[in-house]
DNA sequence: ATCTTTTCTGACTACTTAATCAGTTAAACC
DNA sequence: GGTTTAACTGATTAAGTAGTCAGAAAAGAT
């Protein structure tokens, strides 16, 4: 009955469900869990609502499947530290690529926020296996960077969660920075220098150098 | 009948209200407006369900309660800016005290982070102008300090933003943090080097200097 | 001690909402 | 074109929940 879900594309089951989680995800980001209801979900995606249990059999699920939509998504900003040994490049990609993120998927980043105020509830498992070990590999990391004398010496979890808390800010208090903008959306120019500004302060607070012993080298070449 | 409710203190009125305050701002914070049950909050604040009618009109107004007093408490913190000019220490004593919020009432936090998330539905009017003004006056100053070569010129905005996601993302967070913390609490020196730490990122990351002409005395007395 | 006011609460009402299901329509296949 | 399978949906059920209220109990006043 409710199987091959993502399979063979633009069937009427996959345009529909693609319908129902677009539709959910906006609903559960906007009101929660809890003040999501079916009925606006199956307005949203305009179909009946009866509709939304034939094809996930329960709001729980439809939740469920929603939140591991956002991981997908997440994962993939993740890897700009996988390969590359510059702390100045992989910082600006990581902060560039969260950015992104905020501004085209806001929802995602207010579900996963909504989830981990009220204790992950849901996730809690993910966030003890998958993100404890993505955390580690990377502090690990800033932990040989420190070493080698290209990033200062402070809390490598506290490097990280400056980075998730303020590119995550411009998705989850969206509307408190649209506010202050004078009721303006930002505009194409203002994300620029957001980027730009955020990569700055935190590269420079941080402490990035690109690489030390080439720097030395130049001080030595001035030196001569 | 429900008069004068924070007037004289420890009678059975101030008594039952604090509870029910507290209780539903613990409520609140985990569970959002919708998730949460008057039977949930009164069972927290020991008392039958309807009592809490009895003090409290409706659901709406003890949660508009609960908001107004969380703004109190934040007033507070924002009072750091007010009379110092110096943006070393003025930083550093507003990033310590959001950062002591932060610890000692998360919830405060994470209900105004659920609001804000979902729109802001109850405080609208509190942002656009309160904090709003507020918010103005502040970056007039960081553009002051900009302009006497005292902070990097960065959007004055993004800075504030970048100081509030750090320091509520602690709060708000939390969870996350401990997991990621081997599923311990933080404890005292955690957070003394959190409060370290933070300040070092966001000192450097601003270029913020106590005195630019005090710096170039101390230079041209070392050239001397 | 009696009266008045405040505090309190069990029982009830009105409403919302997730989930079910029986039966209908549409699509796919041979 | 007939048969099977998938898609759909209106009507109903069951559970939960905000808010009401009449009257009891306690506290306070005289």
């Amino acid at each position: 009955m409710n199987r091959n879900s993502i399979l063979r594309p633009d069937t009427v089951r996959s345009r529909n469900t693609t319908a129902i989680l677009d539709a959910a995800e906006l609903e559960f980001a906007e009101h929660g869990f809890k003040g999501t209801t079916i009925a606006s979900i199956a307005k949203r995606a305009k179909l009946p609502p009866a509709n939304i249990h034939y094809y996930f059999g329960s709001k729980e699920i439809l939740y469920q499947t929603c939140v591991e939509r956002i991981f997908d998504i997440w994962k993939g900003a993740a890897e700009a530290f996988d390969e590359i040994d510059d702390p100045v490049v992989a910082f600006s990609l990581y902060i560039t690529r969260k950015l992104d993120i905020s501004r085209e998927r806001p929802s995602g980043s207010k579900i996963w926020a909504n989830e981990i105020i009220q204790g992950a509830p849901t996730m809690h498992a993910f966030l003890a296996k998958d993100l404890y070990e993505w955390t580690n590999s990377r502090t690990a990391l800033f932990r040989k960077w420190q070493s080698e004398g290209r990033l200062k010496p402070v809390n490598p979890n506290t490097i990280l969660y400056m980075i998730w808390a303020t590119t995550q800010h411009y998705a989850d208090f969206y509307h408190q920075i649209r506010v202050l903008n004078d009721g303006k959306e930002l505009d194409e120019a203002q994300w620029e220098e957001i980027k730009s500004d955020v990569c700055s302060i935190i590269l420079a607070g941080v402490g990035a150098k690109s690489d030390f012993s080439a720097k030395q080298v130049q001080v030595d070449q001035t030196a001569k």
